[in-house]
RNA sequence: GCCCAUGUAGCUCAGUCGGCAGAGCACCUCCUUGGUAAGGAGGAGGUCACCAGUUCGAUUCUGGUCAUGGGCUCCA
């Protein structure tokens, strides 16, 4: 008797048949021997949807849709560098015996794998790596799959002393399949998949160590990680590593020394001092936000940042919080910094009697919060204890929920478009643990908790269909208070930051006992609505020097444009120039040192500043100045009028677009 | 908080196998007055992060502390 055919549908739609037990890899060579060869793995879906990535020599045992994964695509490049790390693996025990492996999986940009070994690995040990790792890249040696039973893995691994491996075995599901893979003499345990060989792990750099928890739990012993990447070829990873390089040039920490922004000092651990060009920037972004408040109907309030520590029982804070608080006893009372404006805005909520008819009331607030951040998780602005956010906290009844979070995501997209920033939205659900959850509620209050979410789940998917984005769903990533909206944005080197987040609070407004008196003129619980655009300005401004490179546009430009004198005796034009643009608003200064032309642009260049004007002689005579705009070229020489129209027309600050000014005409309350 | 690395002039970095600490840029003074990315000369500037220990002697060796960086974790 034959084999048994299989069926195997490929994405164009056609249909081959073949042998049970065909691999990947044979179908691959049979549709075309380049396919074959730059097969790396396959997705395969028996009709219950696609499964994970499947390396080249799985057996096909019955008809399933195949799709091929080539080494041109990411999931291909995953593939590759999940063999990097078992290779890796393999040569750090060859070289250091006694070492004990643990997981070792691809990530964003690389791939890493943690081992256990007491003394750590040092940067000179990754060369050494390295070195073993090319020898075994060069022996081309098969990766081989093998499916194996829980006991003979455990037999085998228990023989090895790799007890993270045993101690793994016990909790994969039972029923699942148990694979291992070796190449060589060495195997993991590893759910794959693999290239069909080492030697293709051509291009590869092993770039940092690191610690690591045992499955990332501080109680678990402490791993010692080494990080790596690879790609499949040299060039690529050449590339790779000169777009790091260009990240570090455009670290927001060297531009904030070089471009005298900000600095950091002993005595305030993580806590920027905002030097007179960055303060610049933070108030700047301060009064763009303040333009949208004006148009979408919030008030500012100020607070006071230090309180007495009632407040914070009461809000919560004190029970889960209270660890990353900065506390000072005063009077025999204590005190705490706020780490958040919230609980200050519901107490001036109930400083009145509340109508429906009032709300919603938008309080926003740019004061100064600190939270205690531990040693070794601050990072220059982007993590720090000392911080604003653009915040406020909409108080609004249920049924204003849709409108006003729909204006929110409004004014996200319109705001980020002023800085060239693509956004992208995702949706967070309740998290396992979180209001009405709680042990010990009766099944009624349950029942009417579970209801409350998911009312407020199912208006946050409304709104998110009805603005008509593309988003993407957290399931139990939302607060245990309510489920949120968060936002995130792509800077100019295609990295990705959370910056913006709308999140619905059912628990403040119910701690604080929030009222207001409904059409029925009985009491009614209002909403809460936490909220923040640039998020904490400390952090968008990280964002915005690496995104901008340093380069701000003109209206957040600290200084605009600069003026040099060809020689010291045009320094009075220079400076009747100056008064003449200080009276139109632009922010102009002059380089007033005894120095050549060449010198002082050159200065200016570095220092970044976006208009340079050189005045001499002619320039004197014509009444102008020679235009020099860092992203324009030279615009040449230019009449006084015609240079501050040019730069007023550029300098023009954003405001809110007229289709959100539009769409709030239509609110009722502002 | 944990693991690893780092800390020398304002900045970027040399250096000292334990014996009076260096460069370039920046800064100050003088000369030079020049047309679109570095003119010349001179000067000043350091408790080698901090605190202990070993030593005749510590910036160097040992221990601790602080800070920074890369990760882990946390971000009710």
């Amino acid at each position: 008797m034959s084999d048994p055919q299989i069926t195997v549908t490929l994405p164009d739609g056609s249909q081959r048949h073949y042998a049970a037990g065909t691999t990947i890899k044979d179908v691959a060579l049979s549709i075309g021997p380049k396919l074959g060869r730059d097969a790396v793995g396959g997705v395969v879906d028996q009709g219950d949807g696609p499964g994970d990535v499947i390396d080249v020599f799985t057996p096909l045992k019955t008809d399933c849709k195949l799709k091929i994964v080539t080494v041109k695509s990411d999931a291909g490049l995953e593939v590759l560098r999940h063999s990097a790390s078992h290779v890796m693996a393999s040569a750090v025990q060859r070289l250091f015996p006694g070492t004990q492996v643990t997981f070792g999986p691809a990530v964003d940009n690389g791939f890493y794998y943690d081992f256990k070994r007491d003394q750590g690995f040092t940067p000179e040990d990754l060369e050494v790596i390295e070195a073993e790792m090319k020898k075994i890249v060069a022996a081309d040696l098969p990766f081989v799959r093998r499916e194996v039973s829980r006991d003979e893995a455990k037999a085998f691994f228990a023989g090895l002393g790799e007890t993270f491996k045993v101690e793994h075995l016990g909790s994969i599901p039972q029923g699942e399949t148990i694979t291992t893979y070796s190449h060589g003499d060495w195997t993991d345990l590893c759910r794959g998949p693999h290239v069909p060989s080492t030697g293709l792990i051509k291009a590869f750099k092993l770039t940092s160590v690191a610690g690591a928890y045992w499955k990332g739990d501080e109680r678990n012993p402490m791993l010692a990680r080494v990080y790596g990447t690879a790609f499949w070829d040299e060039k690529a990873l050449e590339a790779h590593l000169s777009h790091i390089e260009e990240a570090k040039k455009r670290d927001h920490r060297k531009l904030g020394r070089e471009l005298d922004l900000f600095s950091f000092h002993p005595v305030a651990p993580a806590m920027p001092f905002f030097h007179a060009k960055g303060a610049f920037i933070y108030n700047q972004l301060i009064e763009l936000i303040r333009r949208y408040y004006q148009v979408l109907g919030f008030d500012e309030v100020i607070t006071p940042m230090i309180v007495d520590m009632e407040l914070f029982k009461r809000s919560g804070h004190y029970d889960h919080y209270r660890d990353n608080m900065f506390l000072c006893d005063v009077d025999e009372r204590e005190f705490g910094v706020k780490p958040m404006n919230c609980p200050g805005h519901t107490l001036i909520y109930a400083t009145q009697k509340r109508s429906y008819r009032e709300l919603p009331i938008r309080i926003a607030d740019f004061c100064r919060l600190h939270r205690y951040e531990r040693s070794g998780v601050t990072a220059g602005l982007t993590r720090v204890r000392s911080f604003a956010q653009d915040d406020a906290h909409i108080f609004c009844r249920e049924d204003q929920i849709p409108m006003e979070i729909g204006v929110q995501i409004a004014m996200m997209k319109d705001i980020f478009g002023h800085f060239g920033m693509e956004s992208q939205v995702g949706f967070a659900t309740r998290p396992a643990q979180s209001l009405g959850r709680e042990v010990g509620l009766s099944t009624a209050e349950r029942e009417s908790w579970d209801a409350v979410w998911s009312r407020a789940e199912g208006v946050l998917k409304e709104v998110l269909d009805g603005e008509k984005l593309s988003y993407s769903t957290h399931p139990g990533d939302g607060a245990f208070y309510g489920p949120k909206i968060d936002f995130r944005v792509k800077d100019a080197l295609d990295r990705w930051h959370q910056l913006s987040t709308v999140q619905l609070d059912f628990g403040l407004p119910r701690r604080f006992d929030l009222s207001y008196v409904n059409a029925e003129g009985g009491e009614s619980r209002p909403v809460m609505i936490h909220r923040a655009m640039l998020g904490s300005l400390e952090r968008f401004i990280g964002v915005l020097i690496e995104h901008t490179a340093g380069d701000f546009p003109l209206w957040l430009a600290p200084v605009q444009a600069r003026i040099i004198a060809v020689t010291d005796e045009l320094l009075p034009y220079a400076e009747e120039v100056r008064q003449l643009m200080l009276a139109r608003g632009l922010r102009v200064r002059t380089d007033h040192r005894s120095e050549k032309l060449g010198f002082k642009i050159r200065d200016a260049e570095i220092h970044k500043i976006p208009v340079v004007m050189v005045v001499g002689k002619k320039e004197l005579e014509a009444r102008s100045v020679s235009l020099r705009w860092r992203k324009r070229g030279d615009l040449g020489t230019q009449s006084l009028d015609q240079a501050i129209a040019l730069m007023l027309q550029a300098a023009a600050a954003p405001s809110p677009g007229e289709a959100l000014t539009r769409r709030m005409q239509d609110v009722q309350r502002l």
